[in-house]
DNA sequence: TCCTTCTATGCAACTCGTTGCATAAGGAAG
DNA sequence: CTTCCTTATGCAACGAGTTGCATAGAAGGA
């Protein structure tokens, strides 16, 4: 259910249609939760009918209409009631290291590339993350004092980035690892 | 698909019944992905219908009978097909960074309690990997030198490592960030 | 003696999430 | 003029994952 909670946080911070929370997901909130327009759509349509959420029929001109929801007072106590109950701490789902050790039983060089391409991932979202936090929190155009919304989505990215910058730094050790395989005769076992 | 991935990986590394399997995802292999005993046995099952697995049914003194997998010559070939192929980087899945978001349209200090649990888990976890690390890479009763497959599982299990490390220090970051906005007047905005 | 825990497997019902497809109007590129 | 991209919403089918429950023998503690 954690995907709801995600919309009405999202919602909080800005009203808008499910279009635009899908594109919300490719980015900030997306960071931290994913979902696609499909499943966007049919829960903003299940919260709607459990009066979570309201809607509002916006005509505009040179493209469709949408319809804007915002978060009702329902749903705002649904997500305080969510807010102080306690959460399991989350598990990974890693399939790049159920790879890596899988390449045992193959050719563990033949990963190589593979691992550079998450690299350059990687190396690209920590780049669009710093670029995002100058933009709002630390660069000249950031206000100054940030709220404590602000100071909040500023931790959460702080997070982001400490995340994409551990991970490039395994991944460059994931590779030196894999380039010693490759290059030393394996010991007998 | 790629708990079926995993369970190869794992059952390469040992054969064993779904049972058991279930008990390596709560440790090892399940430190990059989870799964209930429920998914494990659906999954085997179609796995051995599909001609990736072979069982054996082992009779046991003084507990009930089980059912041992391993896997299959089309298993294996499954298993590399994967391995060439490449995968997208994976995307986060962090309620908790969620529920920071949301504080701000509720009490941030309230979260301070959640936060605390949270590091302590991971402070949990990590301790539990580093003496998993000295139990079986780097301590006086390890292998040496390491064949690859142990190279294999201790760089992820480097990963690990270094994902709580870094975890705890963002949580040590959010606390502060929590206890500055408990503490300190809001701005107006 | 009863109650719980451990080993071991499984069904049924449900929700969550993905993939493929469909529609429809406007604008930009070729 | 056609083709593609963007905005905008949605259905249908499937696969992934969770929750609750059931069974059953052996061991161990209250």
């Amino acid at each position: 259910m954690a995907l709801e909670h995600a919309i009405l946080v999202s919602l909080l911070e800005k009203p808008g249609s499910g279009y635009e929370l899908a594109r919300r997901f490719e980015r900030s909130i997306g960071y931290f939760w994913t979902a696609t327009h499909q499943q966007i759509y049919r829960v903003l349509k299940r919260m709607e009918h459990d009066g979570l959420l309201a809607v509002r029929e916006v005509a505009q001109s040179g493209r469709p209409d949408k319809k804007e929801y915002s978060v009702a007072g329902p749903g705002r106590g649904a997500l305080a009631a969510w807010l102080h109950e306690p959460i399991e701490p989350e598990s990974l789902r890693h399939d790049l290291a159920v790879k890596i050790r899988g390449a045992a039983f193959d050719d563990p060089a033949a990963l190589v590339e593979e691992v550079e391409r998450h690299h350059r991932a990687h190396s690209d979202r920590l780049a669009h993350y710093l670029a995002g936090e100058r933009r709002d929190f630390t660069g000249p155009a950031a206000p100054a004092p940030l709220d404590a919304g602000q100071e909040l989505q500023h931790v959460v990215l702080r997070g982001g980035i400490a995340y994409e910058r551990m991970t490039i730094d395994w991944l460059d050790d994931v590779l030196a690892t894999l380039r010693r395989l490759r290059d030393a005769p394996a010991p007998a076992p």
